[in-house]
Parts: structure tokens; C-alpha cells; sequence
DNA sequence: CGCTTGCTTGAGGTACATCAATAAGAGTGG
DNA sequence: CCACTCTTATTGATGTACCTCAAGCAAGCG
């Protein structure tokens, strides 16, 4: 845990670099978010960034690892909400809703940039054009949401499966990953809890993913030897991705 | 399709106590919101008001009746991932992103208030506490995604239903709608794609549950003659619609 | 070098889906 | 007001995609 300047730091640039694959920033913007005050922390695996029910005070950009976001049922089954990529912010609705109704916990050891909520209310109250990309990167997060729900409640184990890692692939180049990087490494358990299934299963389809030669494997990673081949099982379609985002007009005149 | 003049029309009157249920907006912000000009508009059951790829000039609020927003998977299964109540704004994503990532049906006959997009971006300009209070709604419906992909993922069939009606009895009354409207209107077809079920299966669920006396039917309504007993056997914990929101210094002075 | 965590595989069970047929309304036109 | 159609609800029979349980193995790690 040590306090950085933007100098010696460039945490803070792969921030920027996200927020622009769905808004454009100034470069004057951009500084602006390099320069903002930040701690560099390392989180071992399984350490919560946060739990159901804390309140916070920072926001936190993941800089190298995964992280998980989920939520665990009266029952006791978890469900994975969310998979982070170096480069996302990772819990910004904090800024709206200080108290945390999910749970964030580092899938791997993890490298995480933290943010005091003050600073970056701040920043984006002096900057309308980051304080929308903010906002459309909350969207983009919640487009996801909401495809993941269909993921669990529309397509079968194989299906799910194929599209959770075509969706992983994309936003890990869109990230600007190379494609060591690009091998998922996601434990079966995880997978499962993110599609709705067994461990059993995932482990199952797996091996028939393998087979069918869609997925290559090494030690617990999974590689995509050719991610567009996945598609068209997994009946992707990534424009709830944004990526191509619909140009608006985010630099409105002040009046 | 009549435009109207705040004085005659109450409309977003409607839409400024659904902010308020989690957001502090000032009596002047509250009348900006009321000022809005708009257009009110009847919606047939099943017509689609938005249909995914669209690109939208207007935001819509509901103000009677139901909609729900929902994705088609590559294979025609239908995923509904919203219902909406009398009150909520139903697509003010569309103001970061105009092009439309669901589809948006009534699924009932439908009243709906219009606002262009371009004046409510003016008036959240003008206005921070507006613009906060927008996007706290629309974080709010970003958590309200996730419970639903945990339902569909973890929880069983029983579990899901009464999970969904949990919800909206609680959204409905929040609201302010009195008993007769608590009813809720869901065909069997709806809360199938909803919850990731077979209509059979609805039906089957449905029967128990109403034999357990849960719930009661008359003519397609699902009526819930005491909410709170159905808590129990949804695992419902309500946290996630953040009724009781963390206090945020939404009015913080402008530097 | 034992211990834990993650992966693998088989056997058996079940909570769902699908198919199919009927019934009950609800709207529509004559 | 009746006949028509269309949608929604209902119920049974059958099938299956998944889960659970259980055991064995491999690998990392202190």
C-alpha cells in the first residue's frame, strides 16, 4: 500500500485508456484523471475488496489480475455478477451508493489503484465530458448485467459457456491484452457460478469444448485458440459490448 | 399523442416521486421535472416502443399500465430482464447510449410520457442534483439486473416466482399503488421469461403455490394477499432496490 | 511432504423441459 | 347475440439436461 505520484505511476493511464474504448476525453480530461490522487495496493486471492453491506469511501481501478463481483442467496449459493479486466473500474456506483449491495473479491492476485470518492466527485463536478464517461461506463457494466441474465436463463450449459469466454476475450483485447494474457484464467468453480452451473458440468463441457478443439487448455487456464470460431456456437453478438458506441454529443456547450 | 402543458397534466409528477425514493431532489428541481415539456401517448398491449438497434430521440416514463424490456437470444428465446411500474423511467439509458441494446414492449395497455432527450439533458446540466438523482435511478435498476441474474442462476423455480413478486409487490407499493393494483398483472408467458422457466412449469408453481395459500389468482392476476409471508420461501432481502438509501451529499457546492 | 485446492470421472437422481391435448376467456365481426 | 379466432391457462405423459454424491488424482504450497 503506497502512495504514488502520477510520475512514477501509470496506474492511472489504463483508467483512461478504458474510458475511451466508450467516450471521448480530452487530452486536457485525460491528465486530469492521471494526475488524480491514488494508493497502489496488492490483493492476494480470495481477499475481499469489499462485502455486502460495507460502506466505502474509495473507488478502485484494477491495474493487473481479475476480480469477481457477486452476491450469495438465502441458501448460500453464489452467483457471479461480474468478471473485471485490468483497465475496468471496478465499483464506481459507489460513488452513488456508498453502501455496497454486492461483494468484490480478488479472483487472483490482483494489483488495484484506489480512488477517494471525494477526489473523483470532484474531478468529474469540473469536467462534464469524464463525468459522462463515468456514467456510460456504469451503462456498459449494466448492458452486461443484463446479457448475463440472459446467458443463465436462455441458453443451455454449452452455450453459456462459449459466450462467457467470447465475452471475456473481447474485452481482454479491447484492453489491449496480448494473447498470453488472452488465456482465461478462471477456475471451473468460478465458471460455474457465473453460468448458473456445477462445477461438474462446466468441467464436462469443458472437456467436450476441448475435444470439438473450440478451447485449448494448460494448468486451469483456457485458451482461445481462435475466438471468432467460438462465436457462432455461443450465439455472440457483441453490441451490448458498446464497442462501437453511437457517437453522442458529449461535449455540449455549456449554456 | 397530445402535447401538454404541465398545468393540466400531472404526469411527471409521477416521475419526480420516483426519483425521490432515492434521491433528495429540492422543491425548485422537483418543479423543473413537472416543467419538463413532453408528450403523453397510449401504447396497445404488445407494442413495441423501442425495438433493439433503434435509435432513440426521446426517454420515456411510464404512467400507467406495464413494460417490460427484454433481449432475444440467437436461438429466439425470449429473456424479459425488466418489468416496469407506473412511475419509473424506462430507458433513460438511452441518453448515454441512443442506440437501444433490448427491445421495450407494453405488456399491457400503456400510458406513456415522452420527454425528449435533448431537454432533459439540458435540465441535468442546469441541475447536478438532477442529474445525480438520474443516474442513482438508473444504478438502482443496474442492481435490481444482477438480483435477477442471481434468480435465474441460483435460486429453484418456487424461489424464482416468488422471488419476482416479492419484487414488484414491494415496487408496486413503493410507488404508492393501493391493493387493487398490487395485483399483479403477469401472464403466465411473462414470468416464464422472466425467471428462465417453461410456461408449464409457471403454471405448476402457480398451483402450489396457491394451494399453500401464498397467493391468489382471479382471471390472470396474481394477487398477494399478505407480501410479507412470501418473503420467507423467496429469500427475499430487499436491499438490493435500496429503499433505504445511504444518505449521499448529493448538494455538495459548487467550487 | 503432508495438506489443501482444483480437476476429473462415474453412477444415479431429479427438477426441470417438451410435446400434446383440452379448456376457458376475450376480443371481433356478422 | 352468436360463431369465430386467438390468446392464455391447465393438465398429463414422457424425456433430458442438468445436479448431487462420491471417489481418485494432480499440483501447488507452506
Amino acid at each position: 500500500m503506497s502512495l504514488r505520484t502520477p510520475a512514477e505511476d501509470p496506474s492511472l493511464d489504463k483508467l483512461v485508456k478504458r474510458l475511451r474504448l466508450h467516450s471521448a476525453l480530452s487530452e486536457r480530461d485525460a491528465h486530469a484523471i492521471r494526475e488524480l490522487p491514488h494508493r497502489v495496493m496488492e490483493q492476494r486471492v480470495n481477499s475481499y475488496l469489499v462485502r455486502e453491506g460495507d460502506r466505502t469511501t474509495e473507488c478502485a481501478v484494477l491495474i493487473s489480475g481479475f476480480v469477481h463481483r457477486f452476491r450469495v442467496t438465502a441458501e448460500g449459493q453464489r452467483q457471479i455478477l461480474s468478471l473485471y479486466v485490468p483497465g475496468d473500474p471496478i465499483d464506481f456506483d459507489h460513488l452513488y451508493f456508498p453502501v455496497a449491495d454486492d461483494s468484490l473479491q480478488a479472483a487472483r492476485h490482483s494489483t488495484l489503484a484506489y480512488i477517494d470518492q471525494e477526489h473523483l466527485r470532484e474531478l468529474m463536478d469540473d469536467s462534464p465530458a469524464i463525468s459522462t464517461a463515468v456514467t456510460r461506463a456504469l451503462l456498459v457494466d449494466s448492458s452486461i448485467f443484463r446479457e448475463w441474465t440472459v446467458n443463465v436463463g436462455r441458453r443451455d450449459a454449452q452455450t453459456r459457456i462459449a459466450h462467457l469466454l467470447c465475452e471475456l476475450s473481447l474485452r481482454l483485447q479491447a484492453q489491449g491484452l496480448d494473447f498470453n494474457e488472452v488465456a482465461l484464467p478462471l477456475t471451473q468453480a468460478e465458471m460455474a457460478d457465473a453460468t448458473g452451473l456445477s462445477t461438474v458440468h462446466v468441467n464436462r463441457i469443458l472437456k467436450s469444448l476441448k475435444a470439438k478443439k473450440y478451447i485449448q487448455r494448460e494448468g486451469g487456464l483456457v485458451m482461445l485458440p481462435d475466438p471468432s470460431a467460438l462465436r457462432p456456437i455461443a450465439g455472440f453478438d457483441d453490441r451490448y459490448l458498446h464497442f462501437n458506441s453511437d457517437p453522442v454529443n458529449h461535449e455540449r456547450p455549456k449554456n
